[in-house]
RNA sequence: GGUGGCGUGGCCGAGAGGCGAGGCACCGGCCUGCAAAGCCGUUUACACGGGUUCGAAUCCCGUCGCCACCUCCA
């Protein structure tokens, strides 16, 4: 079956063809670093993240470009006065890389800095002045726009015509021909840095948003290359931007665009206005890392999610089932021979080929595990054996593998066995209570631990301890 | 005004003409000294009104409600 995907640009569903057998190349925005992370960044980035493995895994050789918009005017705004602009825009770039790297989302195969490809942003320039569809304003303030008025074709990835965009207010105090117009090139204007200006044919200046993206992917996976992706307030104008000119100038552009569904907050579009915004280091404080990323993976990638308190807590009563079940399938199964390698169950991938249907290919990996726990209550160790390693294979293509080493608790390696000696002194004591049938006893040492976080579950060969729950 | 999307049980969240995905919560049972975990089972659904059909949550028409984007927010 071939993985198929939806285009945001025709509307359907498609099945993926590559542009070069056997590989993919990938395009998705990533952030402007003017402030910290949130949880829609999260969300957009882990999004892509299960589109590349997914890929991956089914045995494409994916090139994936996320970029940094390391210069804009928000983040000349926030630096103001404070600190150098790339100074805050290199601190908040390290946060979001935290972030990512928190939930275990993969590092891109190139991550490129806008400021880095300056040079292949003024050729695309040049490219479309000489076309003609590009113009540097008569008003010398340097800055170079997009006419779009010459390009028949603008509007077609969010199906709008031309005249019934709605003028831009303040359109009319700068050189543009048509008020829908848009900045390739910004003049440096008085009071801003050098450090942000570049020196170009029409005039110092810094790139407009719209075009990095059409150069940064042009370098890094050529003129013509196979999904382009982003968040769903995106698609207009960055990405109808991005399309006209890159096509404009003549190269093919992305054959795919998917683009991913927002996080809203209580069902609230987040905003600083607001202050609703709820930032990753919040939530990575609320929940381990890995059930973030189980909770924020748990919804189709397109539709939009509602992150409200109490969220993670079902996320991590869910994941604590996937979990419960390695732990006891490894205990039970320690020693046992002829564990054959995982095997991703034919409906986990007829799931996720379909335009990454992670919901469903979440019920099949729940359904293996309940399979998985009925094997090990009866003491069926190949069939739970088997199961414990389809359960290995689907987490770990989602990246959820309880037991993978990336999640084990970081530090506190002196603290933590000096814990787990006087809990399993404690739990001596229990056991000679119950053995005397002093259940009293046995239960205070039970609640004494479980006031303290750590809960107790008896099991056939003795008690086990683990930390919240 | 234009464009796109959504409304599923107490909650989250799939599906898309005909056996009620899955998870959480709840209740009953098994197991357990009691719990927990696990297993088995029950109960709550497809915004509203029409229509098409042998049959509609799923298709069509209408109504209501909600949301996103419309020049720089993932």
């Amino acid at each position: 079956m071939n993985v198929r995907l939806y285009d945001t640009r025709t509307q359907v569903l498609r099945d993926f063809e590559p542009l070069h057998p056997g590989k993919v190349g990938m395009y998705v925005c990533g952030p402007t670093v003017q402030s910290s992370p949130h949880i829609g960044h999260l969300r957009s980035a882990l999004a892509y993240d299960l589109w590349r493995r997914w890929l991956s895994h089914r045995g494409f050789d994916v090139t994936f470009v996320r970029n940094v918009t390391d210069i804009d005017d928000k983040i000349l705004a926030n630096a103001a006065g404070s600190e150098e602009w790339w100074a805050l825009a290199y601190r908040v770039e390290l946060e979001f890389t935290a972030g990512y790297n928190s939930l275990g989302i993969l590092p891109p195969t190139y991550e490129p800095r806008a400021t880095a490809s300056v040079p292949q942003m003024q050729d695309i320039i040049t490219t479309l002045i000489d076309k003609g569809h590009a113009y540097a304003a008569d008003d010398d303030s340097g800055d170079v726009y997009f006419d779009v008025k010459t390009w028949p074709a603008y509007g077609e990835l969010t199906r709008q015509k031309l005249d019934d965009m709605a003028d831009s207010p303040d359109a009319a105090t700068r050189g543009k021909r048509d008020p829908r117009d848009f900045a390739l090139w910004k003049g440096t204007k008085p009071g801003e840095p050098d450090s942000a200006s570049w020196a170009a044919p029409w005039g110092a200046g810094r790139p407009g948003w719209h075009i990095e993206c059409s150069a940064m992917s042009k370098r890094y996976l050529g003129p013509a290359f196979d999904i382009h992706g982003g968040g769903l307030d995106l698609r207009f104008p960055h990405h109808e931007n991005e399309l006209a000119q890159t096509t404009a100038a003549g190269d093919a552009f992305a054959t795919y665009w998917v683009h991913n569904g927002l996080v809203n907050v209580e069902g609230q579009k987040m905003s600083k206005s607001l202050g609703n915004s709820v930032y990753a280091s919040e939530l990575l404080a609320e929940a381990r890392p890995v059930v973030v990323r189980y909770y924020l993976a748990s919804a189709h990638y397109r539709s939009n999610m509602d992150y409200h308190p109490g969220a993670l807590t079902e996320a991590e009563a869910a994941f604590s089932r996937i979990e419960g079940f390695l732990d006891r399938a490894a205990k039970a199964l320690e020693g046992h021979a002829g564990a054959v390698p995982g095997v991703i169950p034919d409906a986990f991938a007829a799931a996720m080929d379909d335009d990454l249907g992670v919901p469903q290919a979440l019920a099949v990996l729940h359904e293996t595990v309940r399979a998985g726990n009925v094997a090990l209550e009866q003491g069926d160790l190949d069939t739970a054996a088997q199961h414990r390693e389809a359960v290995r294979a689907m987490t770990g293509v989602l990246g959820v593998d309880p037991h993978d080493p990336a999640w084990a608790a970081s530090g506190g390696g002196a603290a933590e066995a000096a814990l787990g000696s006087l809990v399993q002194r404690m739990l001596e004591d229990r056991a000679r209570a119950r053995a005397a049938k002093d259940f009293a006893a046995s239960d205070r040492i039970r609640d004494e631990l479980g006031a303290a976080g750590i809960v107790i579950d008896d099991t056939p060969s003795g008690a086990e301890w683990s930390l919240g729950g």
